[in-house]
DNA sequence: GTTGTATATTGACAGTTGTCAAAGTATGCA
DNA sequence: TGCATACTTTGACAACTGTCAATATACAAC
């Protein structure tokens, strides 16, 4: 099985116009993804492990909470596209959506 | 009565340590300000203003929200020291704060 | 199949959030 | 002083969120 990231806007830098109720509706998903600081933590690790990813089995420890939790917020992060992950065996291999941040990156910077 | 950002975060996108507890604790709610869509229009709309800055009387209406709500949303945004406010007579007019915008900046783009 | 490890889902609970109506505070002007 | 305008605060409510224990599912090895 495969878990995917999920769609999110493609179209938002370019304009000029004030942000549409749309617009706004399918980045603020992304920020909210980052609005914990356990989400923060783990989006960190996964970014720090490069393409290569990171296997969630080594992001429970160092965070502190149950593994349940864990999962759950890595769920938020794959639903909000900023991660993917793929199975290799038994473990979980987790890795950044680049994309997904640089469209978070042209909100920001203008 | 003047209403300021109030204090965040200032060391941040020097380390290359895996994200602290507190830098999370820290940038966290400055993602979470801008994870509710009304939140990411109204800023957005100050931002276009520039430094001249937008009377938020001017703010209440494009959104679609009563008056107090747009309130709260515009002091979520003060709290987490993304705008900041100054009063004009009657007014108060709104700013970014760009400083806040270059720590998330620092965050998302490495 | 059984057993073991890795991860996800469910259910529950306290705490937080977005929203509005109503009431309060601040400023300017007559 | 009184009134009008701009904005904030309070109180209430439904919806959502972070957390864990318990349970379930997926895969590998035997």
């Amino acid at each position: 099985m495969y878990y995917e990231a999920m769609p999110v806007a493609r179209s938002l830098p370019l304009t000029r116009r004030p942000l549409t109720d749309q617009q706004s509706a399918l980045l603020a998903p992304v920020f909210a993804a980052l609005s914990d600081p356990v989400r923060l933590r783990l989006f960190d690790l996964v970014h720090r492990a490069g393409s290569t990813g990171v296997c969630s089995c080594d992001l429970t420890g160092p965070l502190e909470r149950s593994q349940p939790t864990i999962s759950h917020h890595l769920k938020v992060l794959r639903e909000a596209g900023l991660v993917q992950a793929r199975r290799e065996g038994t473990w979980l291999w987790y890795s950044v959506v680049e994309e997904s941040l640089s469209r978070a990156q042209a909100f920001i910077q203008r």
